[in-house]
DNA sequence: ATGGTGGCACCGCCA
């Protein structure tokens, strides 16, 4: 490794619940020792997220934008944040972001800092049509800020975007393009507005600098399939953008496919990235 | 064959 950078490992899961799933927490921790773990749908009040249990195993960092109940994003890290902060979105109070500036030491350059965003794009309901859906009309609304925001580029140099954005662009992020054409998550409104953003935004689609299309690559299977593995109809919910500065800087990236079959698992499996900056 | 499962909350809602 050049010794002017320093590696630094993200990981991004949808956990459907972080005090119930705790435990899988940290066998992540203990198997892949990110050094900064993006959490969505902790689905607790800030008061009851388990702080002191993550803290003890070297988490001493960490941002939360919880809520009871439903939603909620949680940033956990061995590095310090100079800052951090909760995006409000479509006058809601759901909370569907939290945003962290971090300090990379290198050795012997200049420290430099990188900004990460942990986001949970509403899922949007079963009927892709906003006029008879108002969670779709929601989704909808949601992208429309998103393409504000992001849309106009990093405003950072390094800049990551990560989370469950509910959106599987491409037709190799689905198990049948054809079949989910109508299915909310892979709609064309959907999937055109979701690219329309990020190459307008000059993000990077991480992920698939590693396993380029047409290959297949899904971080969620249903709860309600009979055997996730056997039939695989799994989609690309889960995404790691970066900004055009970072264009070189990734080393690795894995899809723990195998978190699906843990223990009462999540129906979204953590996705880890390595860089170096 | 048009279901199915899972979490949280409160006895329905959301995914």
């Amino acid at each position: 490794m050049n010794p002017m950078t320093r590696s630094l490992t993200i990981a991004t899961w949808n956990i459907n619940s972080v005090r119930l799933r705790l435990p899988l927490v940290e066998h992540l921790i203990a198997g892949w020792a990110p050094d900064v773990i993006c959490l969505q749908e902790t689905k607790c009040p800030d008061a009851n997220f388990p702080t002191s249990s993550l803290k003890k195993l070297g988490y001493e960092h960490i941002a939360l934008n919880g809520q009871k109940g439903y939603h909620g994003v949680a940033i956990i890290s061995k590095l310090p944040f100079s800052s951090s902060d909760a995006r409000p979105f479509c006058g809601k109070q759901d909370s569907r972001h939290i945003g962290v500036r971090l300090t990379v030491s290198g050795s012997a350059r200049a420290d430099r800092t990188l900004v990460i965003h942990n986001l949970y794009v509403p899922a949007g309901g079963d009927e892709p049509d906003p006029a008879m859906n108002e969670k779709f009309a929601h989704k909808l609304g949601f992208l429309s800020e998103l393409d504000q925001w992001l849309g106009a580029g990093s405003g950072e140099d390094l800049a990551i975007v990560v989370g469950d954005l509910n959106i599987a662009p491409l037709e190799a992020d689905v198990w049948s393009h054809k079949k989910l054409l109508d299915v909310v998550s892979h709609t064309p409104i959907e999937t055109e507005t979701f690219e329309a953003i990020r190459t307008r935004g000059g993000w990077i689609d991480v992920m698939r600098q590693f396993v380029p299309s047409p290959e297949k690559l899904y971080t969620w299977r249903s709860y309600r399939a009979a055997d996730w593995s056997a039939t695989d109809k799994g989609r690309r919910l889960d995404h790691v953008w970066a900004s055009p500065a970072l264009a070189g800087a990734f080393r690795s990236m894995d899809v723990l496919r195998e978190a699906r079959g843990w223990d009462r698992p999540s129906d979204h499996v953590p996705v880890i990235v390595k860089l170096e900056v």
